[in-house]
DNA sequence: GGCGATATACTCAAAACTGAGTATTCAAAC
DNA sequence: GTTTGAATACTCAGTTTTGAGTATATCGCC
């Protein structure tokens, strides 16, 4: 199922009716900054929608080409892409982040690596941002917004970053020896 | 496999045996807000750590309970947790946003009804903030980065609608009947 | 005219994930 | 004493997702 991929497929397939692979160009090529979609996967839910009704298939032979199937949009696709949209549009999901897992056990590093590992992450960010901005120069006024909504996280996932390395930097053991407690953190037990 | 899920049962089972019960009811009630971890996705993961050696399981009887399986990490799941937990903390895989998915589409709609969508979203992450930040109040500090980091994320979340909200209402159609024309985003065609 | 590289267009078996269901114990209400 | 509801502890069939593989056509170059 997967909402936000039948979203995108609909809307695209709206826009003009493709075969399986133009949409995958298309994806790749020109969404790979915000969309990861796999090949295999978009022909499965291409299929998926097909069995639904959501999309119908025809099977075109031109010339001595490898025959391939053209899907484009139902009225039942169009009605769904309308009410996901909204849906999209409408709601909040956050997102999991899976740098989340990681900072939660974070403290059990030694804090002299950790400020280490931290710093080659935030030399990570700064080269995404990098390259999001670049993007950002060259696209179509209807692809700013979602550029500029990366940016925004990018900025927020730096400015934590920061924050995190500025108070690791803080608890480092200095000469005079003082230096805060590891804490493994407890399990809750109820037995 | 998901390294961020492999990282956070080890990590759990690291600081204290456990069996699946447990852990769910950990997952389930303490991290609820940053990781969403399916009961059945949990015991799929316990018992593939099982097959590939970094968890061993034991079936446990006690008294005339329905018998359970406690899990403790292995030395080689102890070093899988290492080299997890140093991994996502260096590198930078900025997350799937779903809302991308939707605003790539979103002028397709009527420009009021986008806005009044787009507003019942700013509810909704105001809500969601109200709910992060009381948790801020209660937690044991090494949970603060993690409340942090997604409050960082919400106020990124937030700046963003305002600002599509406030674009898109001024494009709106007004009294002088001045408006910007909607267009189909092109898909590029390569034949 | 043949050879390798690239583009086209998927297929499929295996892995990962989920929702719904199963089964037992215990405690409290009726 | 028995029904009801919550807690304990998973299982499993079905769905979704993936990586690796398959197969043909076309293009340029030697």
């Amino acid at each position: 199922m997967s909402m936000d991929r039948q979203l995108l497929l609909l809307g695209l397939l709206r826009a003009q009716e493709m075969h399986g692979y133009q949409l995958n160009e298309f994806i790749d090529q020109q969404m790979n900054f915000c969309v990861d979609l796999k090949r295999s996967t978009a022909y499965y839910l291409l299929d998926k929608l097909c069995r639904d009704g959501y999309v119908e298939e025809e099977v075109e032979r031109e010339g001595n080409r490898p025959e391939r199937k053209v899907y484009h949009i139902t009225p039942t696709g169009e009605t769904l892409f309308q009410d996901l949209l909204r849906q999209n549009l409408s709601v909040y999901a956050p997102p999991f982040y899976p740098e989340d897992i990681g900072i939660i056990f974070e403290h059990q590093l030694p804090p002299a690596e950790s400020l280490a590992l931290l710093h080659t992450r935030r030399e990570a960010i700064l080269r995404h941002r990098e390259r999001v901005s670049v993007l950002y120069q060259h696209l179509p006024p209807s692809h700013t917004a979602v550029i500029d909504h990366h940016i925004l996280h990018l900025e927020a996932e730096l400015t934590w970053v920061d924050r995190l390395i500025a108070d690791r930097s803080a608890r480092l053991p200095t000469a005079d020896g003082a230096s805060a407690a590891p804490a493994i953190p407890c399990v809750a037990d109820s037995e």
